[in-house]
DNA sequence: CGGAATCCCAAAAGATACTG
DNA sequence: CAGTATCTTTTGGGATTCCG
């Protein structure tokens, strides 16, 4: 019997008990959630700037060794996900700032619930490593 | 006034709001989290095998193309993670089943909140282009 | 200062062939 | 069938230079 191939206790997914379009439409809004924190910087950018507005400049010196083209590249990519606000003010030289917007927390519950698992996830990897 | 620089309504980030050692702690966890989600593959791997124990080729004929070096890639990985248990049966030629475990439940409140939002934000950016 | 342009490197993904 | 090995392509990130 042991080595019967059975069909394993059924695993049920919550978010995958639906129809095939559901289904699909909930794919995709994770892709969509998931690419809005993806890469390297996005998650300190936000870290970053959650004191307050930064410019260029500093928001470069706050993160650490982030070239300019690529803190560029993020910064626009936060904003076209209205995660950030980029303010031009006409001082001569103009000056520039970022800043978070009020939407930016509509991903905290996301962002809870995806800390209290990881956490507790890498301390069961850890854990089951060192047996 | 207009032109003034404001410092800008105060944005609190409530997964941030804490010490510096919960805080880094908590961005830590964000990225173990996001990292067992990583990848093209990974959220479809999870699809196909919600039906079932599935075995290689079925899983490669299931998710459409996906190579074989990439497949062994991404099994091994969600394997580590405990989501994919590997079994194998001495017929002959021996079979190999993939399975979701019952720990890859353990996501799913993370993964509601992450298509809640998903699904929400690209309804948002896909409105806010059009105008 | 706030970037854009260019070139470069490493990692990830993919195609293909092959093996026990 | 269940992968591994090898090679090519693509992507992401980075260094440097330059410009208004």
């Amino acid at each position: 019997m042991e080595n019967d191939i059975e069909p394993g206790k059924e695993i049920t997914i919550s978010w995958l008990q639906q129809g095939a379009e559901v289904c699909k439409e909930s794919i995709a809004g994770v892709r969509d959630g998931l690419y809005v924190l993806k890469g390297k910087w996005k998650l300190r950018l936000i870290v970053a700037l959650a004191g307050g507005p930064l410019r260029f400049k500093d928001i470069q010196r706050s993160v650490g060794e982030i070239s300019s083209k690529i803190l560029a590249k993020e910064l626009k990519e936060l904003e076209l996900n209205e995660f950030v606000e980029r303010k031009e003010y006409p001082t001569s030289p103009v000056t520039i700032t970022y800043q978070l917007t009020p939407y930016s927390q509509s991903i905290d519950k996301v962002m809870h619930e995806l800390i209290v698992w990881g956490i507790k996830h890498r301390e069961r990897i850890v854990a089951s490593r060192k047996k």
